[in-house]
Parts: C-alpha cells; structure tokens; sequence
DNA sequence: CTGTATGCAAATCCTTTGCATGCCT
DNA sequence: AGGCATGCAAAGGATTTGCATACAG
C-alpha cells in the first residue's frame, strides 16, 4: 500500500525538528503517503474518520507540519481551499487547472526550461524556495464551454 | 491620476455585458485605476471608506464582475485573501513572491519562453485561458532567514 | 515526569448572500 | 416604471486557536 522508505523518511523528520512520531501522525501520514493526487484538508479528514478518531484540528496541524517540513506541498488554485500533494518520490511537476470541470492535470518542464527560470530569479537576487507555473484553461472535454461561462 | 481612456474602455466593457455604470461602481473603478500594485478586497474597501460610503459588499461585488470582465486579475498567493490588480494598460507579468517579507516582484518572461508554455498546453489538447507562473523564494533582503522559518 | 499533542468547540478571517430599499436607463 | 444595484447584517466555508486532558520520550 505504502513504501515504508518513505514512512521512515519522514518520521526521521519530524523528530530531527523536535516532533513526537504519535499514532494521530503515523495514521494522518499513511493516508497521506498512499494517495497519490491531491486532496484538501476536509477530503483528508473525512477519509481518516471513515476508520480512525482523529480530529478535524489534528489533521490541519499535521499537515502545516509536513508543510513545513517539505513533506507536503500545499497549493491554492483559487478555489478558496488549499490543496495538498505529498511530494515524496514524486517528481516534481506543474499543474494544468480546467476551469470547466476542475480537473487538474500535471505537466513537466524540461530542465533547459527550468533553469532559465531559475537564471531569471537569480539575476533579481532571489533565493528561489519553489516555482509555481499553473495553466488555468480548458480541457478537451470542456472546450465547448470555454467562452468562460459568466461564473 | 488616472487615465480616463481606461475609464471608458471598461465603462463600455460594463455596459456591453449589460452592467450598469453606477456611482458606487465608478468610484471603485477609478480607484482601482489607480493602483499600480496589488491589492486585496479590504484594502480597497478601507481606501475607498475613507472618503466614500461604499459597502464592502458592493467592494466585493464590483471586484468579482471586474475580474469576469477581465479588467481585473485575481491571485491567491497562499496568504488566505485573494490579491488584485489591474491589468488595463499593464503589460503581462508574472511574480515572485517573497517568503520573508512578503514582498512581490514582477518579472516577464520571453517571447520564446512563453510560446513554449502555450505549445505544452496545446499538446495535452488545453486551451489556454491564463497563465500563473509564481517564484517563491527569499529577496535579497530577507536571504538570511532563508532557511525557512519554522513558520 | 514534563512537555507536546490531541480533541472539542468556539473563534477568526475572508467572502458571499438575503432582503428591503434606492437608483440607472 | 422596472429591474438591476446597494447596504446592512447575517450566513457561510475553511482554517486556526484556547484550554483541559492524554500520551510520547
């Protein structure tokens, strides 16, 4: 189900920063490792109700902390809810966002692309921490609509 | 202070749409039309109360029609508010946004770079509505806490 | 033991909405 | 006149927080 590499990985994390490894966490982070698509906060929580008793404000805290510690990667495509991604052996990527259904699908840059990106950060004296390069659109199947139904 | 053919250009845009021009709407617009930064719902909101008797809610329901009409653009940085800017008039940019104060730089990218961009999306059969590029990171001045604050 | 972590509910922040009234066209 | 726009306050949705209790190290 999950790749205990990646649990270990994390837990050496979290106490390298001073966490305690409770059950709430390793439950939280089994869930989070075995999804591999992005869910927000309120999806996470419900599927960890379905089976365990952890609590809406354990689960947020949680994964401020994996935030935080690289772990998870957190993403606002202006829906009004963050959405979360674990990042561990995943190669890092951009998003495609279909205004139409919500789809979101993922697309990579190559390195030539992503250097340049990063020239350009450098030549204004910035220490890049994390590019994000969202293409918001239409899907093929929403195509149709595109004309950007007035909301 | 403000440029009045931007005035009219999205006085027409409203009316084309069957908007009406109000007062309230015009004294949003031209205040909007002054910024040449970005800004959110509330600050608008307390920059206009300041002289006007505007609501926040008619604030917030201009912003949402400007953005429909494209006079505005809308961003969600993470900060938990929206952030807006004008583009009448404003070349496309993208941002970086820094870690440590807050800070947004724009910067733009290449014709080339951004051809690019459209030719991944037109491949995956995506029909391109915008595009977000954001570089987060540490600015100059906030290089030394770069090690990323334990929030 | 001692200090975090957890759960719960209440609080907060931003934004949207319902409804009665006011104002463009 | 007729309908969209406005104001107000209340509602809403996501996330955070205070506090007493439970648990990891």
């Amino acid at each position: 189900m999950i790749d205990k590499k990646e649990l270990e990985e994390v837990k050496k994390l979290l106490k390298g920063k001073g966490y305690k490894y409770t059950s709430a966490r390793e439950k939280i982070l089994k869930k989070i490792l075995s999804l591999h698509s992005h869910f927000t906060a309120e999806e996470l929580f419900y599927m960890l109700k379905k089976r365990y008793k952890v609590s809406r404000a354990t689960v947020y805290r949680t994964l401020n902390i994996l935030v935080d510690l690289g772990v998870v990667r957190e993403y606002d495509f202006g829906k009004g809810k963050k959405l979360f991604e674990h990042i561990i052996g995943h190669k890092h990527h951009y998003h495609l966002i279909c205004l139409g259904c919500g789809k979101i699908e993922e697309f990579k840059l190559d390195d030539e692309h992503e250097r340049r990106l990063r020239a350009i950060a450098n030549k204004l004296e910035f220490n890049v921490d994390s590019i994000v390069l969202s293409i918001y659109g239409f899907c093929k199947d929403c195509r149709g609509k595109s004309s950007k139904a007035k909301s």
